[in-house]
DNA sequence: GGGATCATGTAACAGGTTACATGATTCA
DNA sequence: TGAATCATGTAACCTGTTACATGATCCC
């Protein structure tokens, strides 16, 4: 019987955390590591293994979202700073401001967005909230006009089951939604 | 600015739906991928495209949790028909009774392992409701003993907001359970 | 004639994850 | 002396996904 393990799926997050952190400035990898630690808002979130974040942070060089620097030191090995570009910078925003499509996203994807946004641009957040809202309002509509499957059979009633599955957790996310515009609400866009 | 598109991530799920649907017999490609259109319960939970699903098969059959049959056909392209073995039996029953470890997999692995249980021995779904129910449970009683962050910091008012969403979340999965339960019950383990 | 259906695959690409490797320094 | 900290990477592996290819038949 084989393990068929399926990956946590954190790195698509991951990337765009670790350029959140170094819009504040450049930082080596092992600095960056820190800001993982369970505990942390960033640690509680995603699951993040040393050698998995210095693969990241290959990736984005690659991709040219940060460029890497070698700073000698005495008594230590060399470090590696790394400093977002502006296409990193860029890339960082426009995630950002997009909500979630995909309802399981929720409590991974959206919380960093609304980290992130929190951190970067403050005024960022009531309009990714909104968004977000927006979303999963038309959602629900669509989830409740669905016709309910009437019939006795197992289909029907495993149909029926889903939708009240999503329904639910799609009203629970909405209310949730309110709850973050309350405890970080305030900012207002800027006139 | 690169792609970044995440897979949808459910071809882990899908394995077992083709093992659970090959219990019942034999079938081939062309036909299983039937079994996966829209508006049916598995179409519903999983997206599975054509070529997807040879793929998946291949794989299956390497894993020896299947076994292929080239069949013949006059007028036709000649059909390969797909047997379960008695490891890939016991691989998608031994997956059937396992609850599912995270919260996020409620939606997709488990409304599936639930399915299959119907389908394939209705004495099992109690059970694995139970064991799920159980699970999360123990979940949210460690999640409401955790203190709540204080502070007035970002990080605090973070950190608390994501434990408001993940209890949300557990107690509305707690309450579908419950309807699960009342929808497909009635049936007794076998004394 | 032309689109739907029957029926199958494969090669290539992309991305996530980890096992392993290295080596100095600091401190109990 | 030995563990923790500092500091880095890479090669390999696995899995998911899709673009593309093939070709006959059935029915309008």
């Amino acid at each position: 019987m084989p393990l068929m393990r399926r990956p946590v799926d954190a790195a698509g997050p991951a990337r765009y955390a670790l350029l959140g952190l170094l819009v504040d400035g450049p930082r080596h990898g092992y600095d960056l590591i820190r800001a993982f630690a369970p505990s942390t808002p960033l640690g509680n979130t995603i699951h993040l293994g040393a050698s998995h974040l210095y693969a990241l942070l290959t990736r984005l060089e690659k991709d040219g979202l940060i460029v890497g620097e070698e700073q000698a030191q005495e008594a230590h090995p060399p470090r590696h700073m790394f400093q977002i570009t502006e296409s990193g910078h860029a890339a960082v925003l426009a995630w950002l401001d997009e909500p979630v499509a995909r309802p399981r996203d929720v409590l991974l994807d959206f919380p960093l967005k609304l980290y992130l946004a929190q951190r970067l641009d403050p005024t960022r957040t009531a309009g990714l909230i909104a968004r977000q809202r927006v979303l999963f309002t038309d959602f629900l509509r669509v989830l409740e006009a669905e016709e309910v499957p009437a019939g006795d059979q197992l289909d029907d009633v495993f149909l029926a089951l889903l939708r009240e599955a999503r329904i639910a957790r799609t009203r629970a996310t909405l209310e949730w939604l309110d709850r973050c515009e309350e405890w970080l609400g305030g900012q207002e866009a800027r006139p």
